[in-house]
DNA sequence: CTCCCTTTAGGAACCGGTTCCAAATTTACT
DNA sequence: AGTAAATTTGGAACCGGTTCCTAAAGGGAG
């Protein structure tokens, strides 16, 4: 049997607030504190957190909503936020969402109700009903990842890199490239990063390049960069994901070419897998961890009614690895 | 401002039971429901969980001990356990524990304070500590992935697995074997699969077997596989972990060898990665996400009173690929 | 039209804390 | 020693639900 605040001023023989207020620290007189820490030890008491929370009208808990756990860069921004929640007495409640944006609807109101005290979404696409949650939540919300005007934002910086690893490989020598990216839908992946890439090649009009979209999937990407090798001989695969170039290096391998000598890669995202293959693979590495940290920050200086900017930019590498080519 | 029951109440016009009968599905008149019904969807009233649980002290909340969220195992774990508890109507809290030991022990005794109904652990070690935590805590508990005989576990078949994919090496005509293992602390991994190992070889005397200890982590396997093979020159590296044999690949490459033809790998796990890289990797597969779904099956059971069996074991597969080269 | 049984509704107590306020005690100072 | 000020303590109300108990209303049968 559990004990309650009441046992344990009954048991010290003195009344509940004060008991209460030795835990909260108020003021009680050190021959109290001595009994009542003495009845503690000796019963193992614990407060009740419903109870508090009931009172207190909030929790210490930051719920975040990520579309799908097994992802290095989900996985690693989650670890960022935890460590910095963690030392701030924070907790972290994870709702995994499957790439389900209606659960991620339901979690922001599920999180409503459950009194979290603020809300990271690791977002992938902000639809109406998004934003309509978002703003007809109480809750202090910071989207990670995209961005967007009525919301707190944490981004990272997708059109420098796009546009940082395009100069990159154009100074390879590279004229001849094929972009494989994804759906529009996603802004940051989609649009930023290609239009980081496009702005870069308007500086050689000489390029050749054609743009094909993939899944996020690596089995996705390995089908369409081989149906692009079969139709035609870029001397790069320009992947807007490293999953997408490692499944456009699976590809190559399946046609029997070799990386970098017959056909370059490049990535984004700097998966830590990406270092130990072979070739290993030249990318734009995002500091997921870091923006996990940065956007925990972030959100509990708005749970504490704090200033925060509304919109800060992550940052990013190039690395340059083996999957590139110079080209004469 | 968030509206309370009894606001609601008084603006139908009834008590603060009926209202709690309304939505609890108790006896209300039809007349009666209609009047709160409009009430709640104008006020768009939600009720309040912590009094909801102080009252019924409890939660349908399981917590999830992980001691990382960055590995596949870990991932695919989660997964299969959020999707069955969020069938059953349970929702997931996770704490990661970043491997440390310490704060495991904490997550039990804190969710334990925070009235969770149940605890799932993915285990590593069980230390002293453990069980101690274990047995005073009054709520369901389940280990994934490692065995003791005071609590229920989930584990999977190491030994056999071990033992098969042994087997399945020495058919294929190795018999100078490096064996990559991890420290025995961790009973499954560490021990049970390299039992299931050694099992096997005894079957064949004239093996000749190295055994040497690596960390779990790519990197460390990396430079343990390449001082082993500066050492000595087995025909294969016999790895306790997937991403061990990714190191031991990255070895070998840095090394000139070629897989399989100069040396074969295999691993455990079956992570997704093993798959699409070149060679792709041959492999015993543990099903994680089913795995994490009969955990999340049996914690609902043992949390509904319901029986279940000390001890459950999950299914592996050898996964056949082109790591590991036939010797005549 | 009663009488009795079943529904429905309201009031109060309770879950386990925190906090406000007033009373009691201690301390400090003249 | 006496009084004002500061500190400590207890009691009660409150947070927002659920549930028990009882009273009132509704319904059916005689």
């Amino acid at each position: 049997m559990t004990k309650t605040i009441a046992d344990i001023a009954k048991i010290a023989g003195v009344a509940k607030s004060t008991v209460s207020r030795y835990l909260n620290g108020g003021s009680v007189s050190d021959a109290t504190k001595k009994k009542i820490e003495l009845v503690i030890n000796e019963t193992g008491y614990i407060p009740n957190t419903f109870a508090q929370s009931l009172k207190a009208k909030k929790t210490n808990i930051i719920g975040t909503i990520v579309p799908r756990l097994d992802s290095y860069a989900a996985s690693n921004t989650l670890i960022g936020i935890d460590e910095h929640l963690r030392d701030q007495g924070f907790q972290m409640l994870i709702a995994n969402t499957n790439q389900d944006l209606e659960r991620e609807i339901e979690s922001i109101y599920s999180f409503e109700r459950q009194k979290i005290a603020g809300i990271i979404l690791l977002a992938t696409v902000i639809t109406e009903a998004h934003l309509e949650a978002l703003a007809s939540v109480q809750i202090p919300v910071i989207l990670v990842g995209q961005q967007d005007e009525h919301t707190y934002s944490l981004i990272h910086d997708d059109f420098s890199a796009g546009y940082d690893l395009a100069t990159y490989i154009l100074n390879k020598g590279h004229r001849k490239i094929a972009y494989l990216g994804v759906t529009e839908a996603d802004i940051s992946v989609g649009v930023k990063r290609k239009t980081g890439f496009t702005t870069a090649i308007e500086n050689y009009p000489e390029c050749e390049v054609h743009y094909y979209e993939s899944g996020f999937k690596i089995k996705d990407a390995m089908g369409v960069a081989l149906k692009i090798l079969s139709e035609c001989k870029p001397t790069i695969l320009f992947c807007a994901t490293d999953n997408i170039a490692l499944g456009a290096l699976k590809a190559a391998y399946i046609k029997g070419l070799k990386v970098p000598e017959d056909i370059s890669i490049v990535g984004f995202g700097g998966y830590e897998i990406t270092e130990v293959i072979h070739p290993a693979l030249t990318t734009a590495k995002f500091y997921y961890k870091e923006a996990g940290q940065l956007a925990a920050q972030n959100i509990v200086r708005l749970v504490n009614g704090e200033k925060v900017e509304k919109l800060t930019i992550s940052k990013y590498e190039i690395i340059e690895r083996e999957s590139v080519d110079k080209l004469n």
